[in-house]
DNA sequence: AGCGAGCCCTGCGCGC
DNA sequence: TGCGCGCAGGGCTCGC
């Protein structure tokens, strides 16, 4: 599931199980779903049975739960299990004895000391999602490597993502240096995920109408005002969503429980070809950008009048 | 620096 | 009914 609100459904669901269980046992179904793990799937197996997770923790579209060491009172974790979803994705919460299901590519059965004895089944249908175990280093700004955990801790992989809107650490100003420095069109900077964590083509396609801005205007031509308009729109977007349970087209993106969400209903933009805009009634138009679909109105969010130069 | 293309994959719904 | 095609919410690497 995966934009921020779909991968924070996950990460809610999965922190009452998860925190402080214990792996009895690991077994990868299929390879494919290691390609972010640093060695086989024998290395990734022996290092995590016997592990005791502690609070997951999220950034962006990444999830990880760090694993304790020793009985937790030495010392900082020093690795944790990183979790991306990719484009179809789910981490699923099981009772022990329950049906894996055909796409299920990891499983890992759990001990809780208060839940008891779980599943937990990554199950991925295209296999561009994956699982790793990877070392944390520490953020260099010395806040919380995510939501979820005070740990000023982050995992290697996910280094290079920024913070997300979300991230009480989020810090604007700079995003919005950073974003006018750029010189690319807005919606390509929103999917940036070195700029700015979390977003994909829904909620960009989303904010992108809440805010009136056409996916090609060009980032150095919006005035500060109109970028932090767009950074709160996309704020007021994730949390609609998150409060809706995420965006759900089909049983594909689901919480931990296996249930969809409601932000689909909400949508305005998105997937809405061909209806009229919520706002002033044109026609929402579907056009190919960056190999994805970019909805908008024409109307609401008139095309830039000069081409960004070559 | 930024961009387009290619790649990693499977399964669905559509039109013929 | 069956088949081929286009479509899908992501991200990484490469070469220009």
């Amino acid at each position: 599931m995966p934009e921020l609100p779909e991968v924070e459904v996950v990460r809610h669901g999965l922190a009452p199980a998860v925190t402080g269980a214990t792996i009895e046992r690991v077994e990868v179904l299929d390879e494919r779903s290691l390609k972010r793990h640093d060695g086989p799937a024998e290395d990734f197996i022996d290092r995590l049975t016997g592990a005791r997770l502690v609070a997951p923790v999220r950034r962006g579209k990444f999830v990880w739960m760090p694993v304790a060491v020793g009985d937790g009172s030495f010392g900082d974790p020093v690795e944790a299990l990183v979790v991306h979803l990719g484009m179809s994705g789910q981490v699923l919460l099981r009772s022990r004895g329950a049906d894996d299901g055909p796409l299920t590519r990891i499983r890992f059965e759990i001990v809780h000391p208060e839940h008891g004895e779980l599943l937990v089944n990554f199950v991925d249908q295209r296999i561009f999602g994956s699982m790793a175990l990877d070392v944390l280093q520490a953020t260099p700004d010395g806040a919380a490597g995510g939501y979820g955990s005070s740990l000023a801790l982050v995992p290697g992989q996910v280094a290079h993502i920024a913070r997300d809107p979300l991230d009480p650490a989020f810090d604007d100003a700079a995003f919005v240096a950073a974003l006018r420095r750029r010189r690319t069109g807005i919606k390509r900077a929103l999917l940036d995920q070195t700029l700015v964590s979390g977003i994909g083509n829904i909620y960009a396609d989303e904010a992108l109408w809440a805010a009136r801005l056409h996916y090609d205007r060009p980032t150095a031509s919006l005035p500060v005002a109109r970028v932090r308009e767009l950074l709160t729109e996309v704020r007021v977007v994730l949390a609609r969503a998150l409060e809706e349970g995420g965006t759900s087209f089909d049983a594909l993106y689901v919480n931990v429980n296996g249930a969809s969400g409601y932000f689909s209903h909400s949508l305005r933009a998105y997937g809405q070809q061909g209806k009229a805009c919520p706002r002033c009634g044109g026609l929402i138009v579907r056009e190919q950008f960056m190999n994805r679909g970019s909805h908008f109105c024409p109307r609401c969010q008139p095309r830039p009048r000069r081409r960004r130069a070559a």
